[in-house]
DNA sequence: GCAAATTTAGTGTACCTACATTTAATGTTG
DNA sequence: CAACATTAAATGTAGGTACACTAAATTTGC
């Protein structure tokens, strides 16, 4: 859907200004369909994102600095998010004995079983679908654009 | 910069997967830049961005129910946002007369003068100046790509 | 070897989003 | 016109982000 009809606005200032507001636009119009896929488990996206870095460490633990490196969002703070999968006990925390002030965080066997089941569901993350509307090649192209507006 | 170095992830599962994790980075690392380019005026970027809305409909009123239907963010809390503006009396609020259940929302004087000193202020917004790494054609390129992704 | 600097997490506060619920005014309909 | 439904905004709560600060462990440098 065109951007003009989605925030109601005839005109840009821009082009450069349109490309702005859609980068930002389109990312919460994801964000918010990847939120109310992870609802039913409980997840929140942020929650995720830390559990598959988990993962992607396991059967190594993870610090918190690491986790900060591999997300998306560099300024979320990690350790409270970390809070609310422990609680869940989703992951362990423990005292790192080679660095004491870092610490050792784990996924637990409850943690991969809820990653496997969001993994088998097809429909668990149709934010993901959405980019299957572009060709390989589009796919490719967005890419380089994007990262050519971080350069 | 390449999404894999700023992420630290050296593959991923596709390239739908890539540009999925692209547009959300790319639109945090604006948004970053956007909020700490408003710092300096006291003022986050919701409550730019509801100010803006209401300067384009200066002199007349705007609802709440307007300013939801142009944001950017659908669910983002406007009374909230309106509420701050109007502490720092950027905004005044006043029961519609036509319709009591609907509340009028204007811009005041001080709210036109701060939108004019940040536009005046080329520094203001690098975050819609990154867009500019891009040529014309590419800006719109990105646009038609984004628009598809949520057809 | 010890004082100072740095690193690693965690905490406090303000603001934001997500979503359900509430309150009041207005429409609708038998 | 009274009962019910709908609309407009506000509020409550849980979780997240931005940023400054704190506390503890470790490293560095004299």
């Amino acid at each position: 859907m065109r951007l003009e009809d989605e925030i109601k606005q005839p005109t840009f200032q821009s082009e450069a200004h349109k490309a702005y507001l859609n980068v930002v636009y389109t990312a919460g119009w994801l964000g918010q369909r990847q939120m109310a896929a992870f609802k039913p488990y409980g997840l929140t996206s942020p929650q995720f994102n830390v559990l598959r870095i988990l993962r992607g460490q396991h059967p190594l633990p993870a610090t918190v600095a690491l986790l900060i490196e591999r997300m998306l969002d560099k300024t979320s703070n990690a350790s409270r998010i970390v809070d609310k999968l422990e609680e869940k006990k989703l992951v362990t925390r423990t005292v790192c004995p080679a660095n004491r002030r870092a610490v050792d965080i784990r996924i637990t066997e409850a943690g991969l079983r809820l990653l496997r089941q969001i993994d088998e569901d097809e429909h668990a993350n149709p934010a993901r679908g959405s980019l299957d509307r572009l060709t390989a090649a589009e796919q490719r192209q967005l890419n380089t654009l994007l990262d050519k507006i971080r350069a």
